[in-house]
DNA sequence: GCCGTTTTCGGCCCGACTGTTTTCAGTCG
C-alpha cells in the first residue's frame, strides 16, 4: 500500500497531538506541526523523493530527525514513535483535543483524574456530574462540552469560499453602514481565497469598538454570540459558519489585516523576520521598543522587514517570503487578464441557455472569445452529442459568428474519455472542432496506474487539447481519483496538451498545489467556467483565485491569450 | 526537534477573551 503526504503529515499531527497532552517540550510538538504542514503542501509525493535520493532535510521544517523518521514511514506504513506513544497514552483523546473549549491541558487533567480516554467516556462522566468538580473546570464548562457532544462539534465543519461569499459579503455590507465605520474588509483565510473556509474574519476600523460589536451581535441571522468584547468578538450564524469580528484603529490598520488575513504560518515567519531586526509586530503595528514604526498599510509592515508586497493569495508560507527576499515573485494574473472562457454547455445537453444567450453573456462579461463544449454522447444523462448533433452545432455557431459582434465562439467539445483512454467520439468528428476539452466523467476507482494510463492515452489523440478537471474531485463530496498528477503533467507537455483550472466553486481543480507544477514544467493552464447557465461566468473569479494561490502569472493562462493567439497555440499540436 | 543577519547552543510569535479564579491558566486564532 503506498503511503502518501496525506499519511505521513496525519501521523505527525497525531504525535503532535499526543506530546502536547503529555506536556512534552512545546517546540517539539511545534516542529512535528510544522513538519506536518511542509510535507502537506508538497507538490511532489515524499516517496518519489526518496526514491530518487533526494535530501528531505532540504525540506523547511525538517531535520535530520525527522527525515529519518519520515523515511520509515514511507518505507513501512507506520511510526514506531506514535506505536510507543499510544502504549502511553490512548489514540482516542486526540479526539477530545477537537471539541472547542477542550486543549491539551484539559484533556490531560481528564484523562489522568479521571481515567476519560474516549468520547464516551467524557459523556458518562459529564453526565455524573464528575467533571464540574476537577480543578480548572466549571459548570460552565460542563454545560458547553455536554453540547459539543451533542452537536457533533467535534467534526471540523468548512464551507466552500463561494458559499461562505453568500453569507460574509452581506454581513460586511451591514457592518459598513453604521455610523463612525471606516474599513472593512474580510480578512482569514478567504481574503487568501482557499477553496475551503472554516470560519470568517472581518476587520473593522471605527471610532468606538463597542457600537460595531453591539451591531454584530445584533445581526439577524446569528444564531449565538460565543463571546463580545471591544476588540474582539465572536458568532455562529444560522447556516452554522463561525464569524470573529476584529476592530482596530486607523493606524493599526495595515498591520491587523496582514496579521487576521494569515495565514498562521506565514505570520511567524514574517514575525520572526522583523524580531531578527529587534522588531516586535503584532495587530497594533510594527515597534521598535515602544515606538510605532510601521503598520499603517499592510506594505508597510512587508517594508519594516525588506520584503516587497506578498499578495494574500501567495501567504501559505510556502516559498513566498523566499521569492520576495529574492526579488523573484509573480506577477499574480487577474479576472480581467481572461480574454476567453473555454468550457461553456448549452441547451443543446445539460445547459441551461442557448448558444446565443451564452455567448452574449460571455460578451457582456467583457470576453472576447468563447468555446462551446456540450457533452459527447456517452453521458445520456446530459442528452449528449452524437457526431450529428455536434456537426449541427457547429453550422448554428458558424451562423452565429458571422451576425454577432463583440464576441467569437469557438467549436468545441466536453468529450468523455472512455475507461481504455479513447475518445467518446470519432477523430473523424473531432477534426472539424477548433478545440476538444478531455473528461473523465466515469471509471473513478480504477488503480492509480490505470487511471494515469487512461488519461495519457487521451491526451495522445492528436485532437485532444485541453484535460477537463483533472483530479474529478467533487470538493467536500468526492475525493479525486487516484492519478499519479506528476505523469499527467509531463504528459501534457510531451502531447502539448494544456490543463483545466475548472473554475467551479464544487471543483475548483486544477489545486493549487497542481497549477505550481503545471507552471514550473511549462503547461499552460486555461481557466473556465463550466458555464451551464447565463450566470456561471461570475465564476470565474474563484477560478482566478485559485490560480493565484497556484502562483500563476498572465503568461501560464491559456485563456489570456487574444482570438488569434490562442488559434495559433491549438493548431499547434 | 529545528535552525542560524544572535550560526552548533539557546533560542523558538503574540495578544484577547473566558472561566475559574483572587491574580491567572487555558484556549483560541
Amino acid at each position: 500500500m503506498p503511503v502518501h503526504n496525506a499519511d505521513i503529515a496525519a501521523i505527525f499531527d497525531e504525535i503532535a497531538d499526543l506530546l502536547e497532552i503529555e506536556s512534552e517540550n512545546p517546540f517539539r510538538v511545534r516542529a512535528y506541526r510544522t513538519a506536518a504542514q511542509s510535507i502537506r503542501s508538497l507538490g511532489r509525493e515524499v516517496t518519489a523523493l526518496l526514491d530518487q535520493g533526494e535530501d528531505l532535510t532540504r525540506l523547511p521544517g525538517i531535520g535530520k530527525d525527522l527525515a529519518g523518521k519520515i523515511a520509515d514511514i514511507a518505507r513501512s506504513g507506520h511510526s514506531e514513535d506514535l506505536d510507543a506513544l499510544h502504549k502511553k497514552t490512548p489514540a482516542a483523546l486526540t479526539e477530545l483535543m477537537k471539541l472547542p473549549g477542550l486543549g491539551p491541558k484539559r484533556v490531560s487533567a481528564l484523562y489522568h483524574d479521571l481515567k476519560i480516554r474516549s468520547l464516551d467516556d467524557l459523556r458518562k462522566a459529564l453526565e455524573a456530574g464528575r467533571v464540574r468538580d476537577l480543578s480548572g473546570f466549571g459548570a460552565k464548562t460542563e454545560v458547553r462540552l455536554l453540547e459539543a457532544l451533542r452537536s457533533e462539534a467535534g467534526e471540523e465543519r468548512r464551507f466552500k469560499l463561494a458559499v461562505a461569499a453568500q453569507y460574509a459579503e452581506p454581513l460586511a455590507a451591514y457592518l459598513e453602514k453604521q455610523k463612525g465605520v471606516g474599513s472593512v474588509v474580510i480578512a482569514g483565510s478567504f481574503r487568501r481565497r482557499r477553496e475551503t473556509v472554516g470560519d470568517i474574519d472581518i476587520l473593522v476600523t471605527a471610532r468606538s469598538g463597542r457600537e460595531v460589536a453591539e451591531r454584530f451581535v445584533g445581526y439577524d441571522e446569528v444564531d449565538r454570540v460565543v463571546s463580545k468584547g471591544t476588540t474582539r468578538s465572536t458568532v455562529i450564524l444560522r447556516s452554522g459558519l463561525q464569524v470573529d469580528l476584529r476592530v482596530v484603529s486607523k493606524v493599526s490598520f495595515g498591520a491587523a489585516l496582514h496579521y487576521f488575513t494569515g495565514s498562521k504560518s506565514h505570520n511567524i515567519a514574517v514575525r520572526r523576520m522583523g524580531q531578527q531586526r529587534g522588531l516586535k509586530i503584532n495587530e497594533y503595528g510594527v515597534f521598535r521598543d515602544e515606538e510605532r514604526v510601521a503598520g499603517k498599510t499592510e506594505a508597510s509592515v512587508f517594508e519594516s522587514v525588506d520584503l516587497p508586497f506578498i499578495e494574500p493569495e501567495l501567504r501559505e508560507n510556502r516559498g513566498e517570503i523566499e521569492a520576495a527576499r529574492k526579488g523573484r515573485l509573480p506577477e499574480l494574473v487577474e479576472l480581467d487578464d481572461l480574454r476567453g472562457d473555454l468550457h461553456a454547455h448549452t441547451k443543446a445537453t445539460d445547459g441551461h441557455a442557448s448558444v446565443r444567450e451564452m455567448a452574449e453573456a460571455a460578451r457582456d462579461r467583457g470576453l472576447d472569445y468563447l468555446g462551446i463544449t456540450d457533452h459527447s454522447r456517452r453521458l445520456t444523462m446530459a442528452h449528449g452529442l452524437d457526431p450529428k448533433r455536434l456537426a449541427a452545432q457547429g453550422e448554428e455557431i458558424d451562423r452565429l459568428n458571422a451576425r454577432l459582434e463583440g464576441i467569437t465562439l469557438l467549436k468545441g467539445i466536453e468529450v468523455d474519455i472512455l475507461e481504455d483512454g479513447r475518445l467518446d467520439l470519432p477523430d473523424k468528428a473531432l477534426a472539424g472542432l477548433d478545440f476538444v476539452v478531455g473528461s473523465v466523467h466515469s471509471k473513478f476507482e480504477l488503480s492509480r496506474k490505470r487511471q494515469t494510463e487512461r488519461i495519457l492515452r487521451a491526451m495522445d489523440n492528436p485532437h485532444f487539447t485541453i484535460l477537463g478537471h483533472p483530479s474529478g474531485r467533487l470538493i467536500g463530496e468526492r475525493g479525486a481519483y487516484e492519478v499519479d498528477m506528476e505523469r499527467v503533467i509531463q504528459g501534457a507537455r510531451d502531447a502539448g496538451c494544456f490543463l483545466e483550472l475548472n473554475a467551479h466553486p464544487e471543483r475548483l481543480d486544477l489545486t493549487d498545489v497542481h497549477c505550481q507544477m503545471a507552471r514550473d514544467a511549462g503547461v499552460l493552464v486555461s481557466v473556465n467556467s463550466d458555464a451551464h447557465s447565463t450566470m456561471d461566468f461570475d465564476l470565474l473569479r474563484f477560478g482566478i483565485g485559485q490560480a493565484r494561490r497556484g502562483w500563476l502569472e498572465k503568461d501560464d493562462v491559456l485563456n489570456t491569450r487574444s482570438v488569434k493567439a490562442l488559434r495559433g497555440l491549438l493548431t499547434k499540436k
